[in-house]
DNA sequence: TGATCAATATACCATTCTGTTATGAAGCTG
DNA sequence: CAGCTTCATAACAGAATGGTATATTGATCA
């Protein structure tokens, strides 16, 4: 017993305005073409969907379900509907963001948060890799777009890369630890400390290899090593180990108290975070509201790191 | 941006099929078919739901998020469709059943939950009131059917009514009262007892004061009136206050020892219980057959009660 | 890199459905 | 009972759906 989804929702409809008229007139239709498409249900379902020769017109048991069941339909259909126009306005749908932890977890978590408090009707799934992983991801279409480091030479064919911050590291170390009160640090000073490596795959554990070695420091010591940023940052608040991790990741934990960076200067890699897109990926105009409320976010950041700076310089 | 819903059902099944031509047969339609109403929705929308020129095919983020209103339209069609199934073979919606109290609460809420596990697809909405109101009820189609007693004699035109039970009243007391003991009573012995009134509008009231009036004891004491069935056995169980209760009723409540019925003759009112429904009403087959669940669950319970009173009269 | 295979898209045609206007039939109201 | 309102039906135009036949396009493999 197969029923046309037309004739239930026009019936839904009917039942809900309480007449055939008034139904019509909900659809934007005319009531011959609402009461015929009535009798063919009805003829199709071979039992009566409203009493007859009643004035006030009233479904019987049966008409008054499969309203039910039209209802849902017409729900449905407007939902998509809106599910359409809110894809096209980019206010509705999901976007699958893929990025490096340190960043996600310092910074684009609290941008995400801002992003949907903005956009109630959007969703958000999150994923965590390296740049090769989420490369391979954007190709898989398995995400919208990732937020990784990327070095400045290497432009990837068939990806479109913006970037939103360069690279610049410094070396962190808890608040309160012995070598925070220099003004200026040699190289020996750091010797004697335990280093803590991230995440292996992470840029930042060779800039930290070459960084050493080029410090003449080739015998480090290395206690703690693939924790997140999180297991990182209450480690370094408990010891005197060193780290080096991105500045705008040491800023974003300013508040807390609990790291500083120190006033030595190392190289700095030929680096930049980024939002990391596939060319002919399939339009979802959510992601690309997603990735302006990124880059926003981080300019606003950068503004406040240079106040914030200045800020230091002046309290000296 | 009005959506053709037969269109979204199609994408959803593509979708779930994993392909145009399975999705096709899962409709039992042709590849071209499905094919083309994917066009033509994709045009209607005004962007690509398919990853075109990927073999395995997959669909964008909107063509996803289509695909699942598609499916609650598909879902809303085969419940609509079970829906009728089910309503033709009376297995399937909701029978609004009303009742006077005393009966509905000693054996019909009974009989309704066994009916409700031979029919795990059914509703039973029920009602309460006098034979008035449930006639005036059923006129409205508020309900279904009523299970109410009516007078023999009075064939109301317009409603059918089945009998399942003949009147019979009893002069009920609690187990143990003092008069259970005595074999046989005059109507004096019942002197001295106060009484218990029914529901106002119940013909069990009538019978009440015709029979004690009909008895000699005009200036009949009544201490408690106007409770449901339960607040009346409590009421019993823990006074020595008489009342007049239908058979069956007392015989309902036999397991729990708590009333008895007094060997004393009363006039027996020309009144049955039975079923009343409207003549012309739409037709709902679960009413009907919850009507007949009803009448066979009386023809069993009249079965045991010929049963339980042969033992009664072996017993002695 | 072609040749081949499998799946999708398109063309074309018959049929059904949908929607409109015009009009008849039936119930409610005063 | 007349008049009003609402639903049902008739007739027709246009759109859609569904089918067969066939072209096109990726994917696969030698």
């Amino acid at each position: 017993m197969k029923l046309n989804e037309r004739h239930l929702m026009l019936l839904a409809a009917v039942v809900d305005a309480g007449g055939v008229s008034e139904g019509a007139a909900l659809l934007g239709l005319t009531q011959p073409a609402v009461s015929r498409a009535l009798v063919m249900l009805e003829a199709r379902v071979g039992e009566p969907l409203f009493q007859r020769g009643r004035r006030p017109l009233r479904p019987t048991p049966l008409g008054a379900q499969l309203a039910a069941h039209g209802r849902t339909i017409l729900a449905a259909s407007r939902e998509a509907s809106s599910t359409v126009s809110g894809f096209v306005r980019g206010t509705k749908g999901t976007v699958r963001v893929g990025g490096v932890p340190f960043f996600i977890d310092a910074m684009i978590s609290t941008m995400i948060a801002g992003f949907l408090t903005l956009e109630p009707d959007v969703n958000v799934r999150l994923s965590y890799g390296n740049t090769p992983e989420m490369a391979k991801a954007l190709e898989g279409d398995q995400i919208d777009l990732a937020i990784v480091p990327i070095g400045l030479t290497d432009a990837t064919p068939g990806f479109d890369f913006t970037e939103i911050l360069p690279g610049r590291n410094v070396v962190a170390c808890r608040a309160g630890h012995p070598l925070a009160r220099q003004r200026r640090l040699q190289a020996a000073d750091l010797k004697g400390f335990p280093w803590v490596a991230p995440l292996p795959g992470s840029p930042l554990l060779t800039d930290l290899h070459s960084i050493l070695v080029g410090m003449g420091l080739p015998e480090f010591d290395i206690r703690f090593s693939g924790g997140s940023l999180m297991a990182v940052l209450n480690y370094m608040a408990g010891s005197d180990a060193l780290t080096i991790l991105p500045f705008s990741v040491v800023f974003s934990q300013r508040l807390e108290n609990r790291i500083a960076s120190l006033p030595f200067d190392i190289p700095q890699p030929q680096r930049a975070l980024g939002i990391l897109r596939r060319r002919n990926a399939p339009k979802n105009p959510v992601a690309e509201r997603f990735a302006a409320h990124i880059v926003q976010s981080f300019d606003e950041l950068k503004h406040l790191i240079k106040r914030h700076e200045n800020a230091v310089v002046w309290g000296r």
